[in-house]
DNA sequence: GCCCAGGGATGCG
DNA sequence: CGCATCCATGGG
């Protein structure tokens, strides 16, 4: 699947790896599409990712994050042949995207990134983003950090609203004054039900952030969050008349189980792109 | 002008 | 618990 070369991780089975699907997939705010490669960043580190002939080059100074952050040891061939002998009804959402895989991001990004998502657009949370890196952040170079959370902290309402954030912007404030990075790292010791009960506690976290933060963060498979897209599939796919979201979630989940995180990407990336 | 975007907080029963 | 209403902002 992958190799370690000196200053980058060369990856040679690119049918289960596509940079474009991966990034575009709407599970990461923060790249950019340089003019012959991408800029992908996660907190305070970058890396560069190179499309050449038959591989693609992920050029960064820290492999063993990036390793981590693309999922690199996981075989998803294996996740989509178990997905095609079970549900052989969605093998055309599986081809579109193929090569999309389950990034590990950074807790604290995601946090405030998944909040800000809330009833928005891509476009307008990636900028959001974009402005809390270059006003907040440090200069590293080739991009700017995703702000401390103790610079965080000394942020107010009036620089959300700048930002762009609009309404969230007093919700950010108080959701950054409650996060702790000492429990934040203790939730990876939760089961998901439990860890969802106490994400559900912070302001601007309601269901569907949280488990966008469940699977993006603390690696959690048995969620699916449902947006605006996954339901335009559950009513395409399994039931064109409910309109309770929560239901769908239970019933996606107890369907696909911990496969569950996997699909709704696939779904998302499908519905987003197709028609 | 309306509708939509990776929904959530609040109040009311 | 369920349900209705409101919420900034920009693009279509």
């Amino acid at each position: 699947m992958f190799k370690v070369k000196k200053d980058y991780i060369e990856i040679n089975d690119l049918s289960q790896f596509n940079i474009d699907q991966i990034l575009e997939s709407g599970q990461i705010f923060s790249y950019e599409k340089m003019r012959d490669y991408y800029l992908v960043l996660s907190g305070n580190k970058c890396a560069k990712v190179k499309k050449e002939n038959n591989v693609v080059k992920i050029f960064t100074s820290d492999i063993d994050y990036f390793i981590n952050f693309f999922d690199l040891k996981s075989d998803y061939n294996v996740y989509k042949k178990i997905i095609l002998e079970n549900f052989p009804q969605f093998v055309q959402i599986l081809n579109y995207g193929y090569g999309i895989r389950m990034l590990k991001q950074d807790m604290v990004e995601m946090f405030v990134s998944w909040a800000i998502s809330a009833n928005n657009n891509i476009k307008r949370i990636k900028k959001s983003i974009k402005y809390l890196r270059e006003n907040a952040g440090e200069n590293m170079g080739e991009f700017y950090s995703f702000p401390t959370l103790d610079k965080l902290k000394q942020l107010d309402e009036k620089f959300f609203i700048a930002a762009g954030c609009g309404y969230r912007a007093s919700q950010l404030v108080r959701l950054i004054d409650a996060l702790d990075f000492q429990k934040l790292k203790d939730y990876y010791y939760l089961e998901t039900s439990v860890l969802k009960n106490e994400l559900l506690k912070y302001c601007g976290i309601g269901s569907k952030v949280a488990d966008c933060i469940l699977m993006s963060v603390y690696d959690k498979k048995d969620v699916f969050p449902v947006d605006t897209w996954i339901e335009k599939v559950y009513h395409q796919y399994f039931n064109e008349n409910e309109k309770d979201r929560k239901k769908m979630r239970e019933n996606l989940v107890h369907t696909f189980q911990n496969l569950s995180a996997y699909i709704q990407q696939l779904f998302f990336y499908f519905k987003r792109f197709t028609n």
